[in-house]
DNA sequence: CGGCAGTAGTTGATGTGTCATGTAGATCGT
DNA sequence: ACGATCTACATGACACATCAACTACTGCCG
């Protein structure tokens, strides 16, 4: 790799394409976020993880599988359904092939509050970000999403 | 506003466009967040912090006017300006005019650091994403960013 | 079978962000 | 000048994320 002196500063395009992503991440998300806790009580992970589980076969998924399909840690996952298994949203469940393995299985209740909080999280999505944009817009944030993650995503 | 139950979920490209933006977000995040850690001991935020304020008139910032214009709660700026001060980072100073002030003012280390700093920031920048994109992605990046501010900013 | 490297998951320490609340100094009306 | 109110900031409690151990089971090689 070129030497750190070498690297060119930011042209101003970039500049502000940089901070402008910056801003709307921290705009969006926190929007996002505090709808979800208003509307539904969840956070934002959350969110995700019992989305995740909704969409799984049996409602189940191995807690490393769970984690590595969220791009999470295996630790994090860990603390947070440790968590979500305190309000009763999900439950731990021994796996019979595997000794050391957890199933993480969506309850009754988790499935009614995922279930609830879904329109309300795609409206206040769309408010915040969908809505905001035109066609064109997003389909660029999607290519321009879908270029990054691909060339990204091989060296961790 | 509509009621919920009238809200339309996500067309595929719509839905696509979210996915791919909490991906980006995720993998973008967690990258420059790791080489700002092991580059220079500095946590993203922190970064934010030193930046700022090395760009303020006399390296120094009313704790106020530094939460307003980084967008983050006064809380949370003086949570983490505690920690800062506990690294040498940033110092507090009582302000003349206003005996409830805080002045946060850089340190002579905190310049070095962020000085230290920027070249390796500006390069994992680059790297994880604006060297990702062709110039085009870049303006319409910017653009959606700037559209998103714009509509989302005023109404919290 | 026995030993041992690898894997799945947990845990604890620490740093970070949020909300609700507390406190002291500013400001304004009378 | 004085009390109500507002403002700037601090704080405590809690939720969340990361890293570095640690535990316990698997699977493999002899």
């Amino acid at each position: 790799m070129a030497r750190i002196e070498e690297t060119p500063w930011l042209d101003p395009v970039q500049q502000r394409a940089w901070r402008g992503y910056r801003r709307l991440r921290l705009l969006v998300d926190a929007r996002v976020a505090r709808d979800l806790a208003v509307d539904s009580g969840l956070s934002d992970p959350d969110y995700d993880v019992l989305s995740e589980l909704s969409e799984a076969s049996g409602h189940r998924r191995r807690l490393g599988e769970l984690a590595e399909r969220m791009l999470w840690s295996q630790s994090r996952m860990s603390h947070h359904v440790k968590r979500m298994q305190q309000r009763g949203l999900v439950r731990r469940e021994e796996c019979a092939r595997d000794g050391r393995g957890a199933e993480i299985v969506l309850t009754a209740q988790g499935l009614r509050v995922i279930e609830e909080a879904a329109p309300h999280h795609v409206a206040s999505v769309r408010r915040n970000l969908i809505d905001l944009l035109t066609a064109e817009q997003i389909a660029m944030l999607e290519q321009i999403a879908d270029t990054v993650v691909e060339h990204v995503e091989p060296r961790l």
